[in-house]
DNA sequence: CTGGATCCACAATGATACTG
DNA sequence: CAGTATCATTGTGGATCCAG
């Protein structure tokens, strides 16, 4: 279940630039490349509902609107943080071993 | 990348299984629930194909496949340990904040 | 027992247009 | 700026049938 709400792409991604700094709404869109408003927007209200990340809006116009990471969602980057020096340490490894299989297999 | 790779569900129970002890084909099928043949298949072939799951058969009649885990699996499983730590600890709290949120903006 | 091949339903996502 | 709504498309997984 735990997976199911945040093994994705644009979760991962967000969670990890939110760590850093409170960010906006479209901040976030240009420093994700491929985010798209749809997504933004849809992966944003999941943190916020889960308590992961806060949402702020300024009454300015046209209206600003900041995203932070709470303590729990820091708290999830901490234990995700495993995981991301795992891929990072082992990702040649893995593409020399889809490289034998593939000569091999197929 | 890394995360397309092995955040779904069935990899990761599948990898939590062997690491405890290596599986045929339909054992693993009885312990995970609702783990359909189609993705028994293909996620072990996808493991196999990573260097994280080992497959081997044996000339019985019928034939015996088992799979276990290899070291950079038990690597992998290793990384995945802080994040399932999170999850039992803090699956409550991510409940409880649903419930509040659901029951304000909704 | 260990899968491969197909068909199909539905979920997930991108593109696009529009709004306060 | 910060989104929502809708449509089109793709992806993903389950069900089923078949085979060495």
């Amino acid at each position: 279940m735990a997976l199911d709400r945040i093994a994705d792409k644009w979760t991962v991604l967000t969670l990890g630039l939110l760590v850093e700094r409170r960010l906006r709404f479209n901040q976030l869109r240009r420093e994700i490349e491929g985010l798209s408003q749809k997504m933004a927007s849809q992966t944003l209200k999941a943190l916020e509902r889960d308590g992961l990340v806060t949402r702020t809006a300024f009454a300015t116009v046209p209206v600003t609107v900041e995203y932070a990471i709470t303590p729990l969602g820091r708290s999830l980057a901490q234990a995700l943080a495993p995981l991301a020096r795992w891929a990072s340490d082992h990702i040649n490894e893995i593409a020399r071993a889809r490289e034998r299989y593939d000569r091999t297999a197929r």
